[in-house]
Order: C-alpha cells, then sequence, then structure tokens
DNA sequence: AGATATTAGTTTGATTTGTAACTAACAACA
DNA sequence: TGTTGTTAGTTACAAATCAAACTAATATCT
C-alpha cells in the first residue's frame, strides 16, 4: 500500500472512533432527554439490570470502566433513586448495588430502546457482515 | 434474537465504543509524549498535511469536528508552531491554515507511526475481515 | 447607502473527564 | 498488639468538552 492509500478514513482508531461516535448520537439523546442519564450512567445502569445486583468494582471491571466514573455514576443513579446501595456486612468496604422498582423500569425502557437500535442499524448490513463485524469488534477490545 | 442474547457486546454502539478506546490508547500515548498534543491536534495536523492548507472551516466538514474544537487545536498547533495562519485577501474572514517545516516534519513521523501502528492492528485480521470491517465503518458514519 | 442576515472563527461559563491523593475497612505478619 | 500493606470507594483539582453568546467581515435586499 502507498502512502495515497492511507488516508484518515483506513486508520483504524480514527474509523472505530467516528463509526462510534455516529451511533452514539441517536442513542445518546434518547436516555438524556427521557433520564437526564449521561452515558456512563447507561452502562452502570444497564450492567445492574442485566446482570443483577453487584458491586462497584464488579461494574468497573465488566464494563472497563475507571473507579471514578462508576463512583459518580452511582451517586448519580443514587440521587435519581435508581439504585440502591447496601454495605456488606461481611466486609463493610464493599457495597452492593441493585435497582430500585424505578430502576427496573428505566431499565427495562432503555433495554428495548437499545434493541431496537441496534436492530435500526443491523438493518443496513448483511447477516454475515453483521458477524464479522461484531468479531472484529469483540477482538480488538480485547487487544 | 431473545433477551438473553443481547449483552452489551452485541450492542452496536458500545462495542464499537470500546473497540475506538481499546486500539485509541496506543497511538494516543505517542503522540501525546512525543509533541504533547490532543487528539484534535493530531487529527487537524493530519488532514492538513495529508490534504494540504485549508481554512478551519474545511476541517471541521471534511473531519466532522465541532468548529470549537478546531479552533482550539488551530491554537494550540500555532503555539507549537507547527502551523500557521494567513488572512485570505479575498474575504479576510477565512484564514488558510498550513503547516511549517516543523509542522510537516511532526506530520511525516506520525504518518510513519499511525502507519504502522495500523498495520500492527491489521496482522490480526484476515484481508477479508478487515475489508468488511472497512466498508462497515466507513457505512456507519455516514448514517 | 443603510438595515438585516450570514458566515468564519473566538470566547465564555457550565458540564464532564482524568489524575492523583485521600479515607475507611480489612489483611498479614512480625 | 501494632505496624505495614491492600482494597473499595470518594474527593479535589486540573484538563478537556460542549453549548451558547459573541466579534468581525461580507452578502443581500430595499
Amino acid at each position: 500500500m502507498n502512502d495515497d492509500d492511507f488516508d484518515l478514513s483506513r486508520f483504524l482508531p480514527y474509523a472505530l472512533n467516528q463509526a462510534a461516535e455516529a451511533t452514539s448520537i441517536g442513542f445518546q439523546g434518547y436516555y438524556r432527554q427521557r433520564y437526564g442519564m449521561l452515558r456512563t450512567e447507561w452502562r452502570v445502569l444497564f450492567h445492574l439490570g442485566r446482570y443483577g445486583a453487584m458491586t462497584a468494582k464488579g461494574i468497573c471491571e465488566r464494563a472497563s470502566l475507571h473507579k471514578t466514573k462508576v463512583s459518580r455514576a452511582v451517586h448519580a443513579l443514587e440521587q435519581k433513586r435508581f439504585l440502591v446501595r447496601t454495605t456488606q456486612e461481611r466486609d463493610r468496604r464493599h457495597e452492593t448495588l441493585s435497582l430500585t422498582r424505578q430502576g427496573e423500569g428505566v431499565y427495562a425502557d432503555l433495554f428495548k430502546a437499545a434493541k431496537s437500535y441496534d436492530a435500526k442499524l443491523s438493518a443496513h448490513f448483511s447477516e454475515e457482515e453483521r458477524e464479522i463485524l461484531n468479531r472484529c469488534l469483540e477482538k480488538i477490545s480485547k487487544l
């Protein structure tokens, strides 16, 4: 490949970033407007809704998020009454986070929205493309 | 697809974002440490180096960056003596941005680094995967 | 010409993020 | 027991981002 072929759109970090931003915008608007949530908050909520109560540390690991980001998101979700904390008796450093009924409701709504948003995106691709795309992204995330 | 199959890693905005971050880290370190540059600065520099002198507006459009981001990046690159501005006589609102000799040097270095970084990433994929990945990302960016 | 609208780019203040230092609870080992 | 180390989570300050208001130059329309 000579230099003339290498423009930004072929540079993986750039191409991924552009694509990520393009797809984020639409969905972001949904949880922002509807629930005043930030991206990290949505992720934390999703993790709790999808995988059940867990500790902040657990979320950090699963989502590869920094603990300060999670800490702040948890605080915000608590304010909104979407989750509650319970200090573990066994080790009082840990606090279990779990969704409130309201939080579950919001999760259910966002889950549905996410699914349908994803379906709309997927419509632009063939089965094969979508599969390869997923596989590649997963591989990259683990590098 | 039932609900159990839909986890975050299959949600395109999330998967793209994770992948984007994973690939960014390595390269980011390079221009950060070496030239104290931010991501937007690198993008602006790249555009000027790759496509020649142009106006800030031009960069905004090509790179889909907001004008305030570009404005600040241009300022920073100017401080570093990587580019200069020349007000267009024909319309004094426009200023043409062009790289200095030093800027060209930095561009050349970063271009080389980007290419080799990209090659390293590509090594994890087959020709076909890489092609499809590129095609998908391009399609998504234009949605 | 004079009023109004656009356009390129900058500045400002509020929000968000990143980094590093911090607190509190527990563990390990002399 | 007491000193040192680790871990979960928070806080504080600096850096970066976003949105909206702003400036200066040009265009348009009467």
